[in-house]
DNA sequence: AGTATCAGTGAGACCTAGTATCATAACAAG
DNA sequence: CTTGTTATGATACTAGGTCTCACTGATACT
């Protein structure tokens, strides 16, 4: 089973309707490897219009079949969500992603629900660093 | 020295000029105890032009006099700032928020640069729950 | 297969949260 | 009080996203 079918079927199991303009845009999701824009989608899936573009990427959000990436600019992307619930680590350099295994703030959560009394039902966390290859010196005059 | 007073003594620091329009941000942004939106400065400072406002919330973040807030639903507020680098819990239900103590993250932070080869240059952290007021049944029958 | 139902669609208006431009004003150093 | 630089604000513009609503078409049921 491939990939796009096996997200149709995620998408099936929650009730949603299976169209070609939500086929279009799942395709256009999973062509990339890193982080996209939706601006991206829009430009990949040309005849899928503009609001069903932002309402399916909210449907693939909350099926879980993408994650959300704050980069530290303030702009919103997402990759392909291969895991459960976890992080990411960014390079402000060369963009890339890194996923972080696990919740790294588990343990936190369970400390501060203790200490507050708030019942913890969220949170937002990413990292931005500048990874092994873009600290280097002679990377950095080679890159584009 | 009132509030007022020591942060313009901050921006003379920082060598930014007083001028009316910032005292007028300035004590607006001082009138609020919680957060508050960009707008909600707008609307209290009528007499100041909207860039100039975007401008002064932007030095004054630069300044360490307000903190950003960034809620749940992906808005941006921001508060008075009364200590350094920390982060936040906010009560989903009446907004309320609680500045954490100390930045949690900090050892997580060393661990990670550790086994990544990436130089951590920053975080971005906020957790979201219910306080102890919004989740006593009585409270949330009587909240307005 | 035919049909009914309701979820989904898309064109486009609209909106929010800002940024860019630039002629004008005014702070603060000397 | 002059001067150089910084700041201002009207206004236009933009990015990113939501709303509306007549229409379409996927799915369930017969
Ligand atoms: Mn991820
Ligand atoms: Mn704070
Ligand atoms: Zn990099
Ligand atoms: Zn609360």
């Amino acid at each position: 089973m491939s990939e796009l079918e096996s997200v149709i079927r995620r998408l099936e199991e929650l009730d949603h309707r299976i169209t070609p303009s939500r086929v279009a845009v799942i395709a256009a999701v999973l062509s990339h490897s890193g982080h996209f824009s939706v601006e991206d989608i829009i430009r990949q899936a040309r005849a899928v219009g503009r609001a069903t573009v932002f309402r399916t990427m909210r449907l693939l959000t909350d099926a879980d079949v993408v994650c959300r990436v704050l980069l530290e600019d303030g702009s919103l992307h997402y990759r392909v969500s291969r895991r459960g619930h976890h992080h990411h680590l960014v390079c402000v350099s060369c963009g890339n992603v890194q996923d972080l295994d696990e919740c790294v703030v588990g343990d936190l959560v369970r400390e501060l629900a203790a200490a507050t009394e708030y019942e913890i039902e969220g949170h937002w966390l990413e990292f931005y660093g500048r990874c092994s290859t873009c600290r280097s010196p002679v990377a950095v005059a080679a890159r584009p």
